[in-house]
DNA sequence: TTTCATCAAAGGTCAAAGAAAGTCAAATTA
DNA sequence: TAATTTGACTTTCTTTGACCTTTGATGAAA
């Protein structure tokens, strides 16, 4: 996989943050350490440390600031009410694939399901005027997350 | 017999494939190699790594893009094309049913992967006109249908 | 001692430029 | 005439840089 910069910098937080909570970094020397200009680390964070993901960021500016990247934790009904909230809105699909993501990563989904669902909400799938593709597609994650919450269930009870 | 470039092309692919799962490759560059314009990898990529002959393309966009060309379906999968061709057709939501079904009795699907699929097909996850309905259900089953294919062909390599 | 202006050190935003890849249809060739 | 070649135009994602805002520290004025 030919990787960009932004895939590396993606990588080296992913990996500085491990199983924690959350971890501090300072932006500037983040961008010092991979000769990028600072805004990059903003469009990785961007990007990549979404809400969708799971992921919350912080900051402060001014002297001593700081950049915090954090995990957003809570139970699994919690978990999954949010991600509903959120389907409640039209999304595109990389949005989309963000949710499939942080399903996958709290273990609701496996590897494989992950990626049927994902081709299932692709534009090749849909393929519609954009504007109603985005509808389907949240109203198709809606009710797989609905089935996940409740195939879950199912595994618990047993 | 005078080879066209695009013969060439197909052969050089082919060749770098060579027993791999799957190759990655940057358009730009093969096109360059071989001095023709990009567009015209694209035509080699869809007029022979076609999913009859037993090829997926994958591709990415951007700084850091790419061209993955992976193999599928080198034997068994006599069954999945014959589903690929049934899903030409709009679809209804017992029919849809009913291809899942029969590819989870075939282990194509786990079960639990049968009734997420289900629910992203169902008339509340699409709930359209009708006839459009029918139309995205069954190009939602066509990419399921590859992505299973691809699943097996990773599960078998392994 | 308190207060306020100033300054440097963060971090943030946004849009332009760059780097791939995709599409489509006209022109060419076998 | 069907397959191939070419190129203009589009879309997507990344990289870069100029300019903006916030914050804490410092130091002079009251």
């Amino acid at each position: 996989m030919g990787k960009s910069i932004s895939d590396i910098i993606e990588e080296f937080i992913m990996s500085s943050l491990d199983d924690d909570e959350f971890i501090e970094l300072s932006r500037n020397d983040l961008a010092k350490f991979f000769s990028c200009v600072p805004s990059q680390i903003n469009y990785v964070l961007n990007t990549r440390f979404t809400l969708n993901r799971g992921f919350v960021v912080e900051s402060q500016r001014g002297g001593g600031g700081y950049v915090k990247v954090l995990r957003v934790q809570n139970n699994n009904n919690k978990f999954l009410e949010n991600l509903l909230k959120i389907c409640e809105q039209p999304l595109t699909y990389v949005e989309g694939c963000q949710i499939l993501d942080h399903m996958a990563s709290k273990k609701l989904l496996t590897e494989r399901e992950m990626r049927l669902i994902r081709v299932a909400i692709s534009e090749k799938s849909l393929n519609n005027p954009i504007n109603i593709n985005n509808k389907i597609r949240s109203n198709i994650l809606q009710q797989v997350i609905i089935e996940a919450l409740k195939l879950n269930e199912n595994k618990e009870g047993k």
